[in-house]
RNA sequence: GCGCCCUUCGUCUAGCGGUCUAGGACAUCGCCCUUUCACGGCGGAAACACGGGUUCGAUUCCCGUAGGGCGCGCCA
């Protein structure tokens, strides 16, 4: 049999980091079997349902590299079929029409809260002659559910779960305006796209019992049901905005690459012994469902980051190269940064990226530290780096310039001769020297080796930007 | 309120009755490397929620308690 899951998102948002967790537990489970993932727009609710939420959906899904098979499927579009179904289930007399107004419903549950029941409809028209049908009501379609014995799930994850059918009501199949209610319409799109396997949230666990009952009433073979834990946030409640709950696209934004928060997620209540790196192929032979946890885990932003910048570290020079020039679209600053792209920068990006990588937690970081490429001449130094340039070490660059000056060819290496024989010559330590240079070639305290930034910008503009900094004091004195 | 689920270092987790003086990873602290920041190396601190059982023996099984989560619509 041909392992089937699928992906059910209401596209009332963006896709979330729990939506993506859920879909690539999806994807795995279906591609470490040969088999397929589907994907199933929800999008019954129509006030709430939009476009833009469905392109979201899809892009974020595109991004983190999770491909479902074939054409998305339109829970909407299918509203005749699950009508024509909920009629078959009148007829067979798996279902009955219910003609109890708002109020009525509303005293039930009143009286069942009150009394202590979990069973809120009291199944008044489950037996009643329909002649007894007030006039002028549309009813609902209501399953008639059994009234004894136990409703059963073994869940993948969460084991054997059992409710006592006197627990459960009778739930509506179809509403009065005729449309399916989501229990009904899910149960009906998984028959009949074939799923074998429902992968989905733990939220959906008290769901299932109902969805087995129709399965039951309609003769349907049940799926394989895994309920998968929520994602909390960093203090254990609900995920917020503020904890992570964010539209993948956020984390894009971020500088995250897909690998790192695919191995994020995929180690978020799953786990293969001790591994803790996944390449894509060894996540999708090590999946499997009984090795989900059934505690939900807690969102960190912290190990995110680590693992981001292990993929930054390993990942390939020219690829980080196309990864920032995806990236600078979804960018505030992104058309600036691009405009700076020529070709020449774009090999020095390259040159320094194996540095430069080393010290990048995110894209964003990537770029950031690139800045000393980017920037325009005279280079505003930023605060820590001003405090370096001080009256001595001007002197100092202004010594080291003259020796540089003479430097053919210029590589890190001989630079890197020329400075330290500079900086035995007068007694200094090498920082000494070293940071006012950073400070100068970089505008920052913190870069790759000094003698990499100076290969890497060349001998003009290393010259060009030490005199830029030594003689700014000149013209600008301190005011005292 | 009712139903269901959960509970090992701060966090993600390993552990599936004796191997546990409880392992790994992130974070954290210290040391080393070093021109800065990282990377890397070494080392430290850090957990079985609580109470009863079952058993020769419980982190592992059962039952409570406490705490947390999810669900309880003619929403999905």
């Amino acid at each position: 049999m041909t392992v089937v899951t699928r992906f059910a998102p209401s596209p009332t948002g963006f896709l979330h980091i729990g939506g993506a967790r859920t879909a690539l537990f999806n994807w795995l489970y279906a591609r470490g079997r040969a088999g397929k993932m589907l994907l199933r727009i929800e999008d019954t609710d129509r006030d709430r349902s939009t476009q833009a939420a469905i392109d979201a959906i899809l892009d974020g899904l595109s991004w983190l590299g999770i491909e479902w098979d074939g054409e998305p499927i339109f829970q909407f579009a299918r509203s005749a079929r699950h009508r024509k179904v909920a009629e078959q289930m009148l007829a067979s007399g798996h279902a009955y029409r219910c003609y109890a107004s708002p109020e009525e419903l509303a005293q039930m549950r009143e009286a069942a809260r009150r009394e202590g029941r979990s069973k809120l409809y009291d199944g008044r028209w489950r037996d009643r002659d329909p002649g007894e049908a007030p006039p002028g009501v549309k009813p609902v379609i209501r399953l008639k559910a059994p009234l004894t014995g136990e409703t059963v799930i073994d869940d993948q994850v969460q084991g054997r779960v059992v409710w006592q059918n006197e627990n459960l009501d009778d739930l509506v199949l179809l509403r009065s305006d005729g449309t399916p209610t989501y229990m009904l319409a899910v149960v009906v799109d998984d028959h009949d796209m074939g799923v074998t396997h429902i992968i989905r949230g733990d939220d959906h666990l008290t769901n299932a019992a109902r969805q087995k009952q129709i399965y039951d009433a309609l003769g349907w073979p049940v799926p394989v049901m895994a309920h998968i834990p929520l994602i909390h946030g960093p203090d254990g409640s609900k995920l917020s905005k503020r904890h992570g709950a964010l539209g993948v696209d956020a984390y894009r934004a971020m500088g995250y690459v897909p690998a790192a928060l695919r191995n994020y997620l995929v180690r978020l209540g799953w786990s293969h012994g001790d591994q803790e790196i996944f390449s894509t192929d060894e996540m999708v032979s090590a999946f499997d469902l009984p090795q989900v946890g059934r505690a939900p885990a807690r969102f960190d932003f912290a190990k995110l980051e680590n693992l981001n910048g292990h993929y930054i570290r390993h990942s390939m020079d020219a690829d980080l190269l196309e990864a920032i020039d995806r990236l600078l679209p979804h960018l505030a600053n992104g058309p600036a940064l691009a405009a700076k792209l020529n070709p020449h920068v774009r090999g020095q990006l390259l040159t320094a990226m194996p540095s430069l990588k080393e010290r990048a937690k995110t894209l964003v970081d990537l770029i950031d530290s690139a800045h000393f490429l980017l920037a325009d001449r005279p280079l505003v130094p930023d605060e820590k780096a001003k405090a370096l340039l001080t009256e001595p070490a001007k002197g100092l660059l202004r010594d080291v310039a003259q020796q540089l000056a003479g430097i053919e060819p210029w590589t890190s290496e001989t630079t890197e001769h020329a400075v330290r024989t500079f900086a035995d010559g007068r007694g200094a330590k090498l920082g000494a020297v070293a940071q006012p240079l950073r400070a100068a070639l970089t505008g920052r305290t913190t870069s790759p080796g000094i003698f990499e930034v100076l290969a890497v910008l060349g001998k003009a503009e290393c010259l060009g930007r030490i005199a830029d900094q030594v003689s700014l004091a000149e013209t600008a004195p301190p005011i005292d």
